[in-house]
DNA sequence: GAAAACATACCATACGGTCGGTATGAGTCA
DNA sequence: TGACTCATACCGACCGTATGGTATGTTTTC
């Protein structure tokens, strides 16, 4: 795959540095607003080594949106929140890792197969269904833990599984990128996961000393 | 304003039709990948009386912004949720009712406001600002009745409030659209506002018999 | 020496925007 | 009442550039 030159090491990086650069301009620009030689310009490639690696500017998309999902499912497996044994802490967990994370500039934190998917769900159905394999992807690790947490201390559900609060997790994420954007203020991203927060510690009966 | 000739009645109505394409063209294309000329196509008018509405294409963006604020803000205002004289069983017969509304083609019910600041936050502040006081200003409509709900059912909140809960409400809107688009599946959207229609419940304290 | 990994020059078209022109109707005033 | 003026609404050809994509050549490694 990648094979570097004595005179340039970084030879054979070209694709890794491309999907970089695709995750940071799409996120910032959009991806129908993001061209080709933006990309290879952040790269510090030429068209040539682009069209080398990639058939087309969707085929990017579809590759962005997997390097997306391998990059950042490496990221949160690596990540503090699994310490606790406590299934539900782990929840919580996550919920506050998340929060944590909301930081900086708008387009360094929020979700790029979220933004892509918004743009391209009918333009583009490989990129968008790509963006819901990563996106599902995620939620998936996490329906892991709330389903050992609702069997561990009991809870009975009636209309709603682990499943869909995983995904309402991933919901609440995505829309409180959207109202920090439309508000330029990361604070309304946090706001909507301390909501969250609330809501999941009503559904697992969570007192105070808990 | 309007001024319809006898040959063509609809002369004078150029305006409004480019901004009901840009409605319905933006919300499945995106922005950016929205031509003028699409515009035109759509509307039944030339390049010619697009530049005469609109000074840019980032104008009409702006103007596309209000014209959903202003057409979207008279249709909930008519919209049967306000009936209930309790403030509580009308902020829970908004989220019903939102909930209702989600069927059809995506692009059918997905927010224009929304898909827009997503993509131009940062190349475009006008639109991007124009998006938010759309939005922020349907949130502050829901705001209301929530605070009426607070005061009436003698709630004392730590950590929200009337209008966090309402960004909140529109933060799972939001969210639950992307989901839904990455999933190519309005269930997806309902899903996630069920989830904050209990949440919302358990913030009131709403028995079964309530 | 074969094949991968680039680089460079080039192309057709699409796109945002400009510009001069035309059509229509409202107001004015003799 | 009708000629005149003026502003608005709209038309459609044109322009410069940006953009996705291609064709071909060169370097590097195995």
């Amino acid at each position: 795959m990648s094979r570097p030159t004595k005179q340039s090491p970084e030879r054979g990086n070209a694709r890794i540095r491309l999907l970089e650069a695709a995750r940071d301009i799409i996120r910032e620009k959009g991806f129908a607003a993001t061209t080709i030689e933006d990309l290879c310009k952040a790269a510090d490639v030429t068209k040539g080594a682009f069209f080398h690696h990639f058939g087309s500017k969707e085929a990017l998309g579809v590759a962005a949106a997997e390097f997306w999902g391998e990059t950042t499912s490496a990221y949160f497996a690596a990540a503090p929140y699994h310490g606790p044994s406590e299934p539900l802490a782990r929840v919580l967990a996550y919920v506050a890792f998340r929060k944590a994370i909301i930081a900086g500039e708008l387009q360094e934190f929020t979700c790029l197969v979220g933004t892509m998917a918004q743009e391209v769900f009918v333009s583009s159905p490989d990129i968008r269904d790509a963006c819901g394999r990563s996106m599902f992807g995620h939620t998936a690790t996490l329906e892991a833990d709330i389903e050992m947490a609702r069997r561990k201390r009991g809870i009975t559900t009636t209309g709603w599984t682990a499943e869909s609060l995983a995904r309402h997790t991933q919901a609440v994420l995505q829309g409180g990128f959207i109202l920090a954007k439309a508000a330029n203020d990361p604070a309304l991203a946090r706001e909507s996961l301390d909501h969250l927060e609330r809501y999941i510690r009503y559904l697992f009966n969570v007192t105070e000393d808990d």
